[in-house]
DNA sequence: CACCTGATGTCAGTTCCTGACATCAACGTA
DNA sequence: TACGTTGATGTCAGGAACTGACATCAGGTG
């Protein structure tokens, strides 16, 4: 028999994400969690490094992005690896849109949280560069071409959150893209 | 004759920036910075909302922005007028390259100020959007051309703090646009 | 069976940050 | 001149985030 009841840190993500929703997220102390969880305020900072990070923990993001980098045909200019990129992200958000509003409801009411986001935006783009630059991309284009790529997706993000019917979010993607070419062209 | 000294904001200020170089961030605490300047840590909570926003307190940014957009010509296109206003802010930035790059090597040293300096520039690139709306806009191609902006803005100021010498701030910011629009063409 | 490992608990302490209240030079006004 | 107001600062108490040091003890390993 276990010694301890099973997946301490995700008891410890369900717990924060429930409390986040109900009192907010500077009126739930950590402590509090670490209690609805059946474990100690120490236990929570040995699985998150702060109290924000139980929100932004578990993001496979990375490894998604390489790997679409990867697949993308030889033949492809860096700004159309990019859009597939993002458009493979969008695909993969698409179908847990619940949990991504319940998510970014609580984000949305705190600037502390939407801080961290930005962070783990910039990581993604990071990321996103730095495989551009495997395939031989040069620098310049490479940190071009990420950053203005991850600029679409989190406008093209805003407004499948906050639209009541949009189109997919993929289909918003494309469009960015598409409004992004038209506007450098002028 | 004065009850205090004057420019108490701009002495912690002072006192902050010594102090972040001498120990770096993490080991400075509030009441150091407080004593240097001949205060009290809770009037150093007075001036600024947290310990982070004593280095980013004092940016007149914002209004530089709403002033450079409505400079531009009335025929230019939303990404022209952003080009424009990008290296405005540039121009702004290349006189005092020696304190930017001090500041820079403490924000370069610390996660957590990183983080407070992507808000600001998240904050920089809403108020272009802004006033970009201002001007008739449309919702999205604003959103997209400020963005993507500030992208141009971010890659130019790394070359320009990394490289050892490197052309103006301003001429970076011109060819980060050209590449731009080359990539966004393919 | 003895030993080690690793996840958790306990406890004390530092630092960030806030609320409530006190102080007192400068200033305006009668 | 006297007197009340204002506003920047100080003082104090306390909550909550986070950290370091050490204890515990089920389960695996030799």
């Amino acid at each position: 028999m276990a010694r301890w009841e099973p997946n301490a840190r995700g008891r410890l993500e369900e717990a924060a994400l429930d409390l986040f929703g109900e009192r907010g997220f500077e009126q739930t102390t950590v402590a509090a969690i670490a209690e609805r969880a059946g474990l100690t305020e120490r236990t929570f900072f040995r699985h998150f490094s702060d109290k924000r990070e139980v929100l932004f923990g578990s993001e496979p993001m990375s490894s998604a992005i390489a790997e679409s980098v990867a697949a993308a045909p030889e033949s492809a200019s860096p700004f159309e690896v990019t859009a597939a990129t993002i458009a493979d992200l969008a695909e993969a958000l698409e179908g847990r849109r619940e949990r991504a509003l319940r998510r970014r409801a609580v984000i949305a009411a705190n600037p502390e949280l939407q801080e961290r986001e930005l962070v783990k935006l910039a990581h993604m783009a990071a990321g996103l560069a730095a495989a551009l630059r495997e395939r031989g991309v040069p620098d310049l284009a490479a940190a071009l071409a990420a950053e203005t790529g991850l600029a679409v997706f989190r406008v093209a993000f805003e407004q499948w959150v906050n639209g009541p019917d949009t189109p997919g979010l993929p289909a918003l993607i494309r469009s960015g893209i598409d409004e992004l070419r038209n506007i450098t062209a002028e």
